[in-house]
This record gives C-alpha cells, structure tokens and sequence, in this order.
RNA sequence: GGCCCCUUCGUCUAAGGGUUAGGACGCGGCCCUUUCACGGCUGAAAUACGGGUUCGAAUCCCGUAGGGGUCACCA
C-alpha cells in the first residue's frame, strides 16, 4: 500500500448532462476517498471545444450539487491547462517518446478503409516514428511511441488482472494539429499534476488505460492504481438510451420525484453489495465501501426498486423540506404551506415519490365543489347521504376541532346508526376528498378544517345544481 | 470483425470448495385496517450450457453460447 494519500476524482466531460452513471461513478470516488480519509476532487474535462457546453457544464454541477458530490476543491477546467498539456508533450517529444507526425487526416482515413476492404484490422504504423526531417512548414500532430512489443499489464482493483498485447495498441495522437490536447494526453498529465491515486471510472474506459499508461511509463510518474467499474444498463439490458437512464439526474429530481438520498443509496447498491444491507446511510457507506465489493458485470436500472427505496426516505423525511419540495407541483404559496406541513405525515406514509406527495396532498387545496371521481361518487348512495348529513350535524356541533373530538364524533354516528366505521368513513372520504383513497379520515378532517369540512359534505348533501 | 471484459431467482445482490444457495425489489396469498399506503407472516422464483480438477464445485481450470465494452486529431 502506498503511503500516498488518497486522491480520487470523477471527470465528466460536458457533452451531455450528468447521467446516472456518471452519478454511480462520482459516489464511488466520493466515497472511495472518505473512507480512505482522502480527497475528492471534479475536473471538468472540456478539451472538445466543439462539443462542450455551458448548459452542460452547469447541470453537471448542479447535479453533483444536490446529490452531496461536489468536489472538495473547486472544480479544475482541463482547457485551462492547455499550455500545461503541451509542455509534457514537448518533454515527450524531447525525450525520444513521442515524435511528430505528418500525416493528414484524409491519408489516415485512406489507410483505414484500405485495411477494411482487406478485412483486416487497422493499426496505424506512420513512417514518422523513426523520421525526423518533416517539413518545416506543414501541419502535424504529436504522437505517442507506444511499445511494440510485450504485453501492458493492468492490476484493476475490480477487473482484476487485465493484459493486452502491445501490437493492440498503435501511437495515439497526443496534440493534435492545432496545437490542444487529446484526452489520452490531459488525463494523464491533469491526474498526475493533481496527484490522483485512484483512477475509478466507467468500464468504457479500460481499454484506454493501457494507452494512458504508456504515457505515465514514458514521463517516469508513479502509476495510479485504476478501478473500471461497469456500467449501467437499461432495464431491458441493452445499453442506457434516452428512453430510460440515459437522463440527467436533473430528471430524476424534477420529474419523476426522486430523493437525493433515496438516488445515493439505490446507485450504491447497484453494483455492489454489502452483505444482505439494503438501506444504507451515507455514514455507513463511507465505513464499508471498497472496491473488493463491486462487481463485475454490468447492471440494470430497475425503477421499481428507486421508487421502493425513494418512498423509505419520503417517510423519513423532514416535514417542512418535503412540503417545500411539494408546493411547486401544487401552486400553493403562504399559510396553505403551513397546512400542507401538518399533513405532510399523512400524505408522506403513501408516496413513493414527490409526484404521488402532490398527488395525495392534492385534495386540500381543492375549491368547492370538489371535482369527483366517478368511484368516489358512487360511494354515495342515497343511504350514505343519510349518514352523511348526520355527521355533519355532529360536526357542526364540535366546539372545538380537535383529532379527539373528531374521531369521538364520527365514531359515535357510526355506532348510533349501527355502521361499521368504514361504512361511514367511505362516503365521508368521498364527500371530503372526491377520491376513494386519502390518509386516514379523522385525518383528512383535521387538515381540512371545520368550516372546509362541512362545506364539502354540504355540497353532497345539497347539491347547487 | 480484432482485442478486452462479464454470466447466481424477472431485477439488484450474498455465499470467495462442504449452506435446505440467503436478503431486497417486483409478483401471489394471508394478517393488520375506515380507504390507500406502511408494517408483519408466507409462497413461487436462480448458480447459462458442456467438459474437467476434487471425497466434495455457484465457487478452481478449459471450451461453447449469450451479453457488454472498445477500436478517432471524442471524451
């Protein structure tokens, strides 16, 4: 073991928004580096100048934002080392392990599709490796020697052991001709300047290491240990798509009502376990993760278990926080926040998610006459009326609203008319809901309120039109 | 196609030579109950296939099949 502290970090490049998988894999570099009591950092990798985005950039942030991922030091912009960049590449070029190439894009290509229509496969060998008398005024691209022969062997702390011979690996471009860094090049140069440790990234990546380990090799720095986790598939197993996972976080969040503790722990038990523990709290995850316990086989979303898992932090949840959260999706603002906290118990204990949170909460805010559903009307018959009016006879005369007086009310027309409470309490949900679910009865009386509450049952019984 | 990787219930996983192969989600049943949820109990459900090694294999080895990743002056 190293004496080096731990250094993890998560790269993104801001093509795209922050996706679930790039989620899963901030949280295990987050809390490889918290267990280790290092540091975790966030390096924006932007070199693609044509492809990167602010919007990007920005739902990447806010994205680790939220779900407590930020780094522990600002975050770095790979384009703003450049110049860094290009100065390892000289020392490459200077010391004999990179050399320049002349070759244009359209002779590269020529080349390419010649080995196809041979059907073999493609490995670059450019006669610049071993000339030196370029033309002086011609564009070129600076390219790694990578070793001919041999085997480059990596120790994956999930992988294993993986080997490829060298003959795979052709000399990947290092600057390209207008002078920027590649990828292959900035990530070696910024994990290196940044004194990463630990490199635990998608499983997409392996095959790039044994390229960036080269580089490492060729510049005498000390190899960071690699961690390739595997990646995330869509429930049907095929690859993550725009239809499910391959969303921002942001969508998780805003549409489909997820917690960012409920995300937290579902991402980090997909992909690695820890005996037969299902909830997780970010404190016991710091404690017990490590990388012995991921897998190694990709894995898929299952959105039933998000939502199982979601709805477990909803009923844990502060009152205030998720009635914030709920408020938007029902246009209420002021003291109707209020009733919406003391109800949020209730509503809470039913929703899996912030949309079902609205959903159950919905009926308080409702201006009379209430708009029914079809079950709910049906529930009351002409007998139900009956009992109904009684109720609210008793209600009416409730001088102070209190859950005792309520429930001692309604019980009592219940045992007077020889009804089972249900009996009662259906037609009353109806009458004060316009639904035939809700929390509990005496409950939905309570938030209700007096006034409310009789109005509702009034316009039951007596109809406006 | 070349190279690399993977394979335990439908899904996420536990079990790192000896277990009735465990848990969770989902699904079915029962209970609780004023509805819906929650909760409790319970049922069905897996070691991809074929060979080895071993007294003994989900665990080790080989092969087959299936799946995935990657093959850019993208990251």
């Amino acid at each position: 073991m190293s004496a080096r502290p731990v250094v993890t970090r998560f790269a993104p490049s801001p093509t795209g928004f922050l996706h679930i998988g790039g989620a899963r894999t901030a949280l295990f570099n987050w809390l490889f580096a918290r267990h280790h009591g290092g540091k975790y950092l966030v390096r924006i990798e932007d070199t693609d100048r044509a492809r990167s985005t602010q919007p990007a950039i920005d739902a990447i942030i806010d994205g680790l934002d939220w779900l407590g991922l930020s780094g522990d030091e600002p975050p770095v912009f790979q384009y703003d080392r450049a110049g860094r960049h290009a100065e390892i590449a000289e020392q490459l070029l200077a010391k004999g392990e990179a050399y320049r190439c002349y070759l244009t894009s359209e002779e590269l290509a020529a080349r390419r599709t010649a080995a196809q229509a041979e059907r073999r496969p493609f490995r670059l060998t450019s006669e610049w490796r071993e000339r030196s008398d370029g033309p002086a005024d011609a564009p070129f691209v600076v390219r790694i020697k990578a070793p001919r022969a041999g085997e480059t062997v990596i120790e994956d702390k999930v992988q294993g052991r993986v080997a490829v011979a060298n003959e795979e690996l052709d000399d990947f471009v290092l600057l390209r001709s207008d002078g920027n860094p590649t990828y292959m090049l900035a990530v070696v140069v910024d994990d290196h300047d940044m004194g990463v440790t630990h490199v635990i990234r998608g499983d997409d990546h392996l095959n790039n290491a044994f390229r960036q380990l080269i580089v490492v090799r060729a510049m005498g720095w000390e190899e960071p240990s690699y961690a390739h986790i595997p990646l995330i598939h869509g429930p049907d197993g095929a690859k993550l798509s725009k239809r499910h996972g391959a969303l921002g976080v942001d969508v998780y969040r805003d549409e489909m009502g997820i917690l960012p503790e409920a995300l937290v722990n579902y991402l980090l038990r997909l992909g690695w376990g820890h005996g037969d523990d299902e909830v997780i709290s970010r404190e016991q995850a710091v404690e017990w993760f490590d990388l012995d316990h991921v897998g190694k086989s990709p894995s898929r979303m299952d959105y039933k278990k998000l939502e199982n898992l979601n709805g477990h932090y909803l009923r844990g949840a502060d009152d205030a926080r998720l009635a914030k959260l709920v408020a938007p999706r029902l246009e209420i603002a002021g003291d109707q926040l209020g009733q919406l906290v003391g109800a949020m118990p209730e509503i809470k204990a039913r929703a899996h998610n912030i949309n079902e949170l609205a959903d159950g909460a919905r009926f308080l805010f409702q201006e009379r006459p209430l708009m029914m559903e079809p079950a709910a009307t049906a529930l009351l018959t002409p007998e139900a009326r009956v009992h109904l009016a009684h109720a609210r006879t008793a209600l009416e005369a409730l001088p102070k609203w209190s859950p005792e007086a309520i429930e001692a009310a309604v019980r009592a027309v219940a045992d007077h008319a020889g009804l089972k409470l249900g009996k009662l309490a259906q037609p009353l949900r109806a009458a004060l809901t316009g639904r035939t679910n809700s929390p509990g009865i005496f409950d939905v009386l309570l938030h209700l309120g007096q006034h409310e509450s009789i109005g509702r049952i009034s316009d039951q019984l007596e109809p406006s039109e």
